[in-house]
DNA sequence: CTATTGACGACAT
DNA sequence: CATGTCGCCAATA
């Protein structure tokens, strides 16, 4: 299937993630917010599954918002390790000081994250 | 158009 | 803290 366009939403999804610098991880939540539809969370993990630029887009620094690492196209066990390869500390497939990686924005719930 | 699905999120128990 | 349930969104069949 040649897909020569995109959606507009994995579009910004897809441009979004790639400017994730290294070190840093983002939520698939803060990618939703970012591209205007801060409940479509699930809709950016489907778009990165797809991952229609795969070296392109540093896909494994979207993680979940509870903390966890969540899925990859290539499998979670590589996902984590691309992550402790950039310096992120993972613990039982949890990112430690996770809450220091969010946004302080918007962030009503980061009681659970404490 | 409807139904199904999926790298998710939030809340209830 | 673990599990279950519902909700939300976009892509595909």
């Amino acid at each position: 299937m040649t897909q020569k366009k995109l959606s507009k939403f994995e579009i910004k999804v897809l441009a979004k993630v790639k400017k994730i610098p290294r070190g840093k991880i983002r939520t698939y939540k803060e990618i939703a917010i970012a591209t205007g539809r801060p409940k479509a969370a699930r809709a950016v993990g489907n778009a990165l599954n797809k991952n229609p630029w795969a070296p392109k887009v540093p896909c494994h620094r979207v993680v979940k918002s509870n903390g966890e690492i969540g899925g990859y196209a290539r499998g979670a066990k590589k996902k984590i390790a691309l992550l402790k390869k950039e310096g992120i500390k993972i613990k039982r497939s949890k990112i430690l000081n996770f809450n220091k990686y969010l946004a302080k924005k918007n962030l009503k719930f980061q009681k659970i994250l404490e």
